[in-house]
RNA sequence: GCCCGAGUGGUGAAAUUGGUAUACACGUAUGCCUUAGGAGCAUAUGCCAUUUGGUGUGCAGGUUCAAGUCCUGUCUCGGGCACCA
């Protein structure tokens, strides 16, 4: 008994598939096009795991399939390099985060290549390579010049040991997505994306997608919008009113007092002289407390600001207090309470005793105006960090923001020594003295002439989702020096077809799905939505269940399984058939053991092959596997696919196999195990070719009939399949059959006779 | 608290959408073979009962000739949102 030996053979067809660039992707107008990318990886140190090999596989397990249908497929690949990672490790060891960038990279591309991936290596991408942040610069000057990138002074998300702001997206209950400690607000002025610009658009298209339920309802939840109205209420003896947000205008005749967030900017105007060290005392609590105990402790506490407003409805003098169950970020920052309907309101009034009263519904078209608003934030993008793409600004004297001419992109990010961030609220690149000067050509409004003046460049560098929100598109012409994309390679190859990933649910698929609306309406982009299908799959855990992590000691490591000797063919096979792509799954290294004897018995079927039988014996089982496996495929579902591929090969060491069944065999299983299945397809000579089936082989002569009594079952009779057209001759069949005869001796109430099911139910 | 999912053997899981429950694989048992290995091959394997049988998809009901699948209630687990007015 011959035995498969996985290295030999992945190390020969690694070598041609390297020499012979096999997956090069190129423009063909007049073919169909199949664009499929999973989410770059983030390069680690450690190299690839057992999740990126399911992320990656998936992705190669359906390039290989429809290359082999002949769809000119591109499959390219990249890295997200820009980060904390790499610049956290430079901090610590004094090593260029480049340098750790290039070692990372390289190591990736050799573990990605160890595995047999379709890749068209000529599409490789690298976010902090200046050939292509110097784009996205680009992006985020286009973003700039139509007033989509703008600058704000707000409470932002800091966090104390990073050493930067967050966006909301990064902020996962209180914590920092990154380092996990607590965050706390920070008054700042940063960048932001006008993403709520596209809010009603980015909700509106979501139910049209191909995705993913459950990420649908993230992103629906994420935008959160609420339609109601904006109220004025006139501040008694002052000048000022307060505008509140409500989705309940036609409640407004129980609103018996106004609040507004600790953060309302107006407040200072209005506060009576008698309470105001009681607000400021409040306000200053409220800033300092952290909002993981604004959001624990919601025991409601707040201040009168010993003002009144008028109720435009019912014409009373109402009080204003200012309480931090309201929060300034959303709607207005102010409230009208109205005790009798709202449950906070009402728990806000009993504790400090303010009037409820019930509630007269009224058309609220006299007091307000219509007015929607988001749950969904303005995306903040400064990060005080070194390691990140610079932001192309610079500062004139007065602190105006200018746009580095197009031309002089891309900013490159300076080499530096000291890497660390510090309280100042500026990134370690405000210590490159010589790199902060810059002359930016400026028009003089009155003379219409253009000088050089020189400012200072802004220090904070973007947000690596940035970076991501446009790759996709660069990988339809990853070398152009001269425009982010082009233009005929995008109508052809773009939006991508299939994305598949397992993370960023809310902040990356709605990055970029902004971004390209952006771009669509610059004319950019010929489409509005940039991924027609997403794939959303589960972790891989250890074996006990738990996730696996450094620190516990129960990480499983790719490389180490294939040069155990089972090679990336078990591997690769083992990770579509370990569960569902959905499913979290914990790794069972048993079950790889049985993936490899499946292959075994592949190969042996195919090398050691003594008993072949006549070509079409097996074309009941052949044809019926290829719809299996093909069908599954569409679906994602790659465990069963696998599991028929199992079972076809159990039949085919029954019956014998044929030349036929083993070219077949191969062909189906290439998108698995490539390597191994190229080396079955070269044996006979054999083309890689999707086969198909053929129906007439699906529909066989006799078929077995399933006879219940009662809807139990009782019998199973063999039946000429055009018999299955005549109920009464069936019935006849059946009722003669002797087991059905005893069990029916009592008399039949009744006969169903299912055709599709091939069934009988007699009711006694 | 609100909104979604999901509960099937010892284990990972199948089940053409109302029609033979447990495919495929792991594990276990028994046997065969062998230049004895990290082998390979064959058979069995939900539970109860000595066979024909009974019973069985978290639990309790219901609809139906027929329910893992549909309906009502309930429990458990997972996910999302969470003072968003």
């Amino acid at each position: 008994m011959k035995r498969f030996n996985p290295l030999e053979i992945e190390k020969k067809w690694q070598k041609k598939w390297e020499e012979e660039k096999p997956y090069r992707a190129e423009v063909k107008p007049g073919v169909p096009k199949m664009y499929i990318a999973e989410m770059f990886p983030y390069p680690s140190g450690a190299g690839l795991h057992v999740g990126h090999v399911r992320n990656f596989t998936i992705v190669d397990v359906l390039t290989r399939f429809y290359e082999q249908q002949r769809l000119n497929v591109m499959r390219p690949f990249g890295y997200d390099t820009f980060g904390l990672p790499a610049e956290n490790y430079a901090i610590k060891t004094g090593t260029a985060p480049q340098e750790v960038t290039k070692a990372n990279t390289d190591n990736f591309r050799k573990q990605a290549k160890r595995l047999g991936y379709a890749i068209d290596w000529n599409r490789e991408i690298n976010t902090s390579d200046p050939e292509y942040y110097k784009w996205t610069q680009w992006c985020f000057l286009q973003l700039f010049k139509k007033g989509l990138a703008y600058q704000k002074e707000s409470y932002q998300w800091w966090c104390p040991v990073d050493q930067t702001v967050l966006a909301n997206e990064q902020v996962e209950n209180g914590h920092c997505w990154r380092c996990g400690h607590e965050v706390e607000k920070k008054k700042m002025k940063q960048w932001f994306f006008k993403i709520t610009e596209y809010a009603d658009e980015l909700l509106d298209e979501i139910d049209a997608l191909d995705w993913p339920e459950k990420i649908k309802t993230m992103q629906k939840n994420w935008i959160g919008r609420s339609v109601g109205a904006e109220i004025d209420f006139k501040v008694v003896n002052d000048a000022h009113s307060i505008t509140v947000f409500t989705t309940r205008p036609d409640t407004i005749k129980g609103a018996t007092f106004l609040v507004v967030a600790p953060e309302y900017p107006d407040l200072q105007y209005f506060v009576s002289d008698d309470a105001k060290e009681a607000v400021e005392k409040y306000k200053a609590e409220a800033l300092k407390k952290s909002e993981i105990e604004r959001q624990e402790n919601k025991e409601k506490t707040g201040v009168f600001t010993g003002a009144y407003a008028i109720n435009p409805a019912t014409k009373e003098k109402i009080p204003i207090w200012v309480a931090d169950y309201v929060l300034s970020g959303y709607g207005t920052g102010a409230i009208m309470a109205v005790p009798y309907n709202d449950e906070r309101d009402k728990e806000f009034a009993e504790k400090f005793d303010l009037p409820i009263v019930e509630t007269e519904l009224v058309d609220f078209d006299a007091f307000g105006t219509p007015k929607t608003t988001y749950r969904m934030r303005d995306w903040l993008i400064s990060r005080q960090r070194y390691w990140g793409c610079p932001i192309p600004i610079a500062y004139d004297k007065e602190g105006n923001p200018h746009a580095i001419p197009e031309d002089e992109l891309p900013v490159i990010l300076p080499e530096i020594q000291d890497y660390k961030p510090d309280e100042s609220g500026r990134s370690a690149l405000a210590k490159a003295k010589d790199w902060l000067k810059v002359k930016i050509p400026v028009k003089d409004p009155k003379t219409g002439k253009t000088h050089l003046e020189e400012m200072t460049r802004e220090t904070d560098t973007l947000d690596g989702y940035a970076c991501s929100s446009w790759y996709l598109w660069r990988y339809v012409s990853p070398h152009d020096k001269k425009q982010a994309w082009d233009k005929e390679a995008i109508a052809y190859w773009a939006p991508t077809d299939i994305y598949v990933g397992a993370d960023h649910a809310v902040a990356h698929l709605l990055y970029v799905r902004f971004w390209c609306k952006f771009f669509a309406d610059l004319g950019y982009l010929p489409f509005r939505e940039p991924i027609k299908k997403l794939i959303y799959h589960g972790y891989i855990n250890a074996p006990d269940g738990k996730k696996m992590s450094k620190s516990k000691g129960n990480v499983i490591d790719p490389l180490d399984v294939i040069n155990d000797g089972y090679g990336a063919d078990t591997l690769r096979v083992y990770e579509m058939f370990i569960g569902p792509v959905e499913l979290d799954a914990a790794w069972d290294p048993r079950s790889v053991g049985g993936v490899y004897r499946f292959l075994n018995r592949c190969y042996n079927l195919c090398f050691d092959n003594k008993n072949e039988s006549s070509d079409n014996k097996n074309a009941v089982i052949r044809n019926k596997t290829i719809k299996k496996v093909t069908e599954d495929i569409y679906k994602c579902n790659f465990n069963t696919a696998v599991a028929a591929l199992m079972e076809y090969v159990n039949e085919l060491y029954k019956e014998g196999a044929a030349t036929g069944d083993l070219v077949t065999l191969a062909k189906l299983l290439k998108p698995f195990a490539p390597h191994l299945a190229s080396e079955i397809l070269e044996k006979y000579g054999a083309d890689d070719e999707w086969p198909k089936w053929d129906e007439k082989y699906l529909v066989t002569d006799t078929v077995e009939l399933v006879v219940q009594v009662n809807g139990k079952l009782r019998a199973k009779i063999s039946v000429d399949v055009n018999d299955l057209d005549d109920e009464s001759k069936i019935i006849d069949l059946v009722k003669s059959n002797e087991k059905i005869a005893e069990y029916t001796k009592g008399g039949i109430k009744k006969t169903i006779f299912v055709k599709k099911a091939k069934l009988v139910n007699i009711v006694v």
